[in-house]
DNA sequence: GTCCTTGCAAAAGTTTTGCAAGGTG
DNA sequence: CACCTTGCAAAACTTTTGCAAGGAC
């Protein structure tokens, strides 16, 4: 749960640098502007989107830069990517119920058929704001190939 | 479930013909040769690779045209994009378990904290080849802003 | 001081757009 | 034959890579 009072956001640079030295990656300038810009949003925000907020108060901030960080961070576990398969869109000429699961590594999509994913109750969320289409569950995992 | 058989293909071809008069768009060898071979795979391709097939026997086709085409569908509900959120890589800082609504007109993802979803069994699925990782429900739907 | 990290530039990869020619209904 | 659709070319946009300079430990 995000809270946007400035004394939490302290809190998880504090903790992301602890673990970063424990992790054995340098603790530069970038990498707490990258960090403490995602914690202290729950937009979801792009690459590009992080880049422009920093350049506000650090002009000299390379693209490249956070780019890279991002990467780096999500495969270290200090943060993830929502999108997985963000690299291309995919399509489904399948239009029956279904779930998907993506292999993490070869980006591999295959459907998952189960009742019980199909069936969950979407009516009285706290989704207030929306008109809820539909959803659909997407695991993540590595397939048999690449293991 | 697809099936591999040339009938049952034929028969969803047929079905995407007939949808498509309906529909007041025409039929076009490229439209037609598209959808085919969407309906033909369960690897959920993206506009690249079924451009790429379709050259082999349909060397003309441009890559222009699978995209403007796979987006003609889409929007008319002849087929469904998988990744709703592949323009662009979407972090998050937050790591515990949530999940996320996304509005399919302007793109925002918004967070979505729900029991209900969060313990789903992933254990014993269908998912014998696999070694499951995590999953998370992406609901999408029309934000308030955007209505 | 070592070696990881950064910034720049260039390239690779994905998607969109303008416009004239072509084909469907 | 009207108008939607296609193909080409160019541009826009997102991401990756090579390399030399710079900074963290």
């Amino acid at each position: 749960m995000i809270e946007n009072s400035a004394g939490f956001i302290e809190q998880r640079v504090s903790e992301f640098i602890s673990r970063s030295k424990e992790l054995g990656i340098k603790v530069t300038p970038q990498r707490v502007a990258i960090y403490k810009e995602l914690a202290s949003t729950d937009q979801h925000p792009s690459t590009e989107i992080i880049y422009n907020k920093i350049r506000d108060y650090y002009p000299n901030i390379s693209l490249t830069t956070v780019y890279r960080t991002l990467e780096t961070f999500e495969k270290l576990g200090l943060i993830s990517v929502v999108n997985v398969l963000y690299n291309a869109a995919r399509y489904d000429a399948n239009l029956d119920p279904h779930h998907h699961i993506v292999c993490t590594q070869c980006k591999k999509v295959e459907d998952v058929y189960d009742e019980s994913f199909t069936n969950l109750d979407v009516s009285e969320k706290t989704l207030g704001d929306y008109k809820v289409e539909g959803y659909s569950v997407l695991l993540s995992g590595v397939c048999i190939d690449c293991r």
